[in-house]
DNA sequence: GCCGTTTTCGGCCCGACTGTTTTCAGTCG
């Protein structure tokens, strides 16, 4: 009897075959919405929170957005057999490599099947090869120029795919916005994309300008340090490709008209899609510009009836189309454009929120910097508290700590309390120092060790302020055993956070494979909070994980996680990712002043 | 292929730049 059993698939493997149908259908010259349509629900299925192969495999899948009779009907296949026939036959039809060549920059559908039709070229080597032997030029629409081109961006393929992370790509925003902002005319100079909607990771990096001088400008831009090749330049935009970089594209303006494009390069895709569709509904064109007029024809207006009603803010962008501002870190079309119409947009969290940090590091384990500094930038950030939580003993790489030094370093904190104490009565605190004053509150990370024990006993966990529970080691177990971990920490009641509760590091590490539903419900029940850490390498938990998890009821903490002075800092990407889970200030426990989170964590060890 | 308190059919967002063209198709965001 051979093995029938499918592989076990995951969203993301579901997603990858949508996304791989929607692709070759373009090659294929397929109608374009059509192929849109497999990439859209491919995001859908991606982002679903529900476990797809289990809800399909049970025939009791739930309803996606996008996901219609036909597709539907391919992902129950694919759940059950792990096959798809229709994608089996396309790929028979058009090789899978093929999709290479459509991810070289300048390359697109129309072209890559004129080269496969005409030249059987489907892998990059051969068109390698064939540019350099000019066979390219023959065929129509193609020249010497274009082979030049494509030997360029097969060169550069492997470069460019690394994505930045948010701190990386505020670096260089900053960079060329300091550079830019004092070229004459220039008014402001701000960041659009996915870096002001906060997204995990950047791939390009969007700027805009306010200029009356836009030559200028251009001029200036194109001839920056740094840059390794000019994409493009224009009267209205240009883009350049950095050196050891990515790729900035700078987009003009006139002055005084910047809400239309601020929305529209701010984007995502999605959501100005569906700005527009409200638009139409109304019987106004919706662009970068502005609103025009629909005519008779269904055209927008052209000549001189076109006339172009401009905003200067993105407000009242959204206020013609009797839309909430949304703001960008919601923009992906999540929900954020039916709430925005209903006044039904959360109040989401702010840095200044925060009253405090639950997670911090210093050099008596694997931080960098001294208890007493750790303790003064965060002091003089305007918190009320700092938890400092050095390792446990079992994660041996970072020196954690026994109970011993545990008991000595609380001691270290006493006195440092006991200085700032004094200090606010004779009122020589620092001036950002809360009315309620600034105490350092001692916590530890508690290794989740292999075996599913905590690594320190109940009676020294309960004499900590508050316990961050984390599991670093034995990450290759099972998804049952390492989901029994979790669950032995969160049902503790001395541990009030499990911290970065998917383990992932972007791009290096993927989450955990845990019975996620399972743990927000525990979670939920036993009060136990989950965090988002704010280390732009972590983001963990991500977004749509997080929402889900706030929706079955589960507190969070927002932490830095930092292990230097600087990364205090990180705080605000752990604010902005919260907040593209749509997150509110009075689910987050560090929004709570000092009294209020000791009142939490002693309820939890149930003490007064 | 999806979707519908305007539609179960007929829509589906919009414009700039580039390159190869003689008026436009392809690509990109």
């Amino acid at each position: 009897m051979p093995d029938v059993t499918p592989p076990t698939l995951t969203n993301a493997d579901l997603a990858r075959v949508l996304h791989e149908i929607g692709d070759l259908l373009e090659v294929k010259g397929e109608l374009v919405f059509k192929s849109v349509a497999y990439h859209r629900a491919a995001d859908a299925v991606e982002r679903s929170p529900h476990d797809l192969v289990v809800a399909y495999r049970a025939g009791d899948p739930p309803d996606v957005p996008g996901v219609g009779r036909a597709i539907a009907d391919k992902l129950a296949e694919l759940a059950t057999t792990g096959r798809l026939g229709y994608h089996d036959r396309l790929l028979e039809e058009f090789p899978p490599t093929l999709l290479d060549l459509l991810r070289l920059p300048g390359l697109g559908p129309k072209t890559v099947r004129l080269i496969y039709t005409e030249l059987r070229i489907a892998t990059l080597d051969d068109l390698r090869a064939a540019a350099e032997a000019g066979r390219l030029r023959n065929l129509r629409g193609l020249s010497a120029a274009t082979e030049r081109r494509l030997l360029e961006a097969i060169a550069g393929a492997a470069a460019r795919t690394r994505r930045l992370h948010l701190d990386e790509g505020e670096a260089i925003v900053e960079r060329l916005i300091a550079a830019l902002g004092t070229v004459s005319g220039v008014r402001r100079v701000v960041a659009a994309g996915s870096f002001r909607r906060r997204r995990e990771t950047i791939g390009d990096l969007d700027l805009l300008a306010e200029t009356d001088d836009p030559d200028r400008l251009v001029e200036r831009f194109v001839t920056l340090p740094g840059i390794a090749e000019v994409l493009a330049r224009g009267s209205h935009k240009a883009a350049v490709r950095l050196e050891r970089g990515p790729q900035v594209d700078l987009m003009l303006m006139p002055p005084g008209e910047a809400g239309a494009y601020l929305v529209h390069f701010t984007g995502s895709k999605e959501h100005n899609v569906r700005l527009r569709a409200i638009a139409r509904d109304r019987g106004w064109s919706l662009s970068e510009k502005g609103f025009v007029r629909i005519g008779a024809d269904g055209e927008p207006l052209v000549g001189p009836d076109a006339e172009l009603l401009t905003f200067g803010t993105e407000a009242e962008v959204y206020a013609f189309l009797d839309l909430e501002f949304v703001p960008p870190e919601l923009r992906e079309d999540r929900g954020e454009v039916e709430a925005a119409g209903t006044g039904r947009l959360p109040r989401l969290v702010d840095l200044a929120d925060l009253r405090g940090d639950l997670h911090s590091h210093s050099d008596w384990t694997d931080g960098v910097h001294s208890i007493e500094a750790m303790a003064e930038t965060a002091r003089r950030r305007g918190h009320a508290y700092q938890v400092l939580t050095d390792h446990s003993v079992s994660l041996a790489i970072t020196r954690g700590m026994a109970p011993d030094r545990v008991l000595l370093q609380r001691r270290v904190l006493a006195a440092l309390n006991a200085r700032y104490a004094a200090e606010e009565a004779a009122g020589t605190a620092p001036p950002e120092t809360p009315p309620e004053g600034f105490r350092l509150l001692h916590g530890c990370e508690l290794e989740i060790r292999a075996d599913g024990r905590l690594d320190f006993d109940d009676e020294l966990l309960a004499s900590f302020d508050v316990v961050v529970a984390a599991l670093h080691q034995g990450r290759r177990q099972s998804r049952a055993e390492l989901t029994a971990r979790c669950l032995v920490a969160i049902r503790s009641p001395h541990v009030d956070v499990l911290a970065h509760p998917a383990g992932r590091m972007i791009g290096e590490r993927d989450d955990l494979e845990l019975d996620w539903d399972v743990l927000y419900e525990e979670a939920a029940r036993s009060g136990t909070a989950l965090e988002i850490n704010g280390s732009p390498h972590r983001l963990d938990l991500a977004a749509e994980r997080a929402r889900r998890a706030v929706e079955l009821g589960c507190l969070v903490a927002i932490d830095s996680d930092a292990h230097r002075t600087s990364e205090f800092d990180h705080l605000r990407w752990g604010v902005s990712q919260a907040r593209r889970a749509w997150i509110g200030p009075q689910v987050v426990v560090n929004t709570r002043d000092r009294a209020g989170l000791i009142a939490w964590t002693r309820r939890r060890r149930g003490s007064p």
